[in-house]
DNA sequence: GTGCAACCCGTAGCCACTACGGGATCAAGC
DNA sequence: GCTTGATCCCGTAGTGGCTACGGGTTGCAC
C-alpha cells in the first residue's frame, strides 16, 4: 500500500508531461534522486519529486542541457546565494540560442531561395541540386 | 602506389572539410560508395567521389538529413525528372527549419526576460530560478 | 632500408532519450 | 479471497551523426 499524497512513477511522468522511462533515464543520472519504494518495490515519489521534475522539464524546454541543469538545481537550493552564477549559466545559453537563430535564419534563406527558382520554371536543371552540386 | 588522380581517404576527407571517421562512417551507412583499393588496403577515391562528398557535405550544412541527402543523391542522378520531388525535400525541410527558428526565438526572448532581471538588483530570489520553478 | 605518417578495422562513447521484453506487483471488481 | 488487467520492475539496445581509441599494417620519402 502507499502512503498519501504520494504518486507512482506513472502518474508522476504524466503530471510532469514527460514519459515514465525518461523519469527512470533522469533517476540513473542522478537528476531526480532515488525515490522510496513500495513493499513491492514500485517507485513511491513524494511532491517535492514533483516540482522537481517540473523544473527539470521547464529547464529542458528553454533548451538547457542536462549538465546545466545539474547545476541549476545546485543553485537552486534554499539559502544559496546563486543569482550571479544562475544568470552566467542562462547568459551562456542565450548566446548559444541566438547563434543558433543566425545560423538557422541563414540557412532558412538559403533554403528559400533554391526552392522559389524551382517554382519559376524554365530552369534546366533542378536549382537545389544546383546549389548542393556546384563546387 | 596509386594512379594518378586519386585521393587517399585523409586528402578526399580534408578537401571536403569532412573528418577522416566521418568519411569512414558515410561508406559504412551507405552514403558513399566503397571506393577501389591499393594492393595494400588503403582506400583510394577517384574525383567522382569527391564530389558526392562534397554534395553531402553542404547538404549538411543546410541542415538535411542523411536521410534527406540520400533521397537527394538518388533524384541527383543526370537524367532525372526529379525537381518537384527535390522541391518537396527541400520545402518540407524549409518548414522545420522555419518551425525550429520560430521556437527558438521564443525561447531567446523568454531566457533574455529572465537574465535581464537578474541584472535590476533588489531582486529577492534569483528570477531565472523562480521561472523554472514556479508551477 | 628505415622511420614515421597515414591508413586499416572494430568497437565504444557522446546526448537525451525511447523502446522492448519478460516477469512481478498493484488495485479494483466480484 | 481470487482473478484480471493495468501498471510497474529491470536490463539492454536502438536512435542520429558523428568522434575517439587502440593496436596493428601500409605507403612513401629519404
Amino acid at each position: 500500500m502507499m502512503a498519501r499524497r504520494t504518486l507512482t512513477i506513472g502518474r508522476l511522468a504524466t503530471a510532469a508531461g514527460v514519459n515514465l522511462e525518461t523519469v527512470r533515464y533522469y533517476e540513473r543520472v542522478g537528476l531526480m534522486p532515488p525515490p522510496d519504494r513500495t513493499v513491492g518495490g514500485h517507485r513511491s515519489y513524494a511532491p517535492e519529486h514533483r516540482s522537481r521534475l517540473a523544473f527539470i522539464r521547464r529547464a529542458r524546454e528553454l533548451g538547457f542541457s542536462l549538465d546545466d541543469i545539474r547545476r541549476l538545481l545546485a543553485l537552486a537550493e534554499p539559502g544559496r546565494q546563486s543569482c550571479s552564477e544562475v544568470k552566467t549559466i542562462a547568459a551562456e545559453h542565450l548566446l548559444d540560442v541566438q547563434a543558433k537563430i543566425t545560423d538557422l535564419t541563414k540557412l532558412a534563406a538559403a533554403l528559400a531561395d533554391a526552392v522559389r527558382k524551382c517554382g519559376e520554371g524554365d530552369v534546366p536543371d533542378c536549382p537545389v541540386i544546383e546549389v548542393l552540386g556546384r563546387a
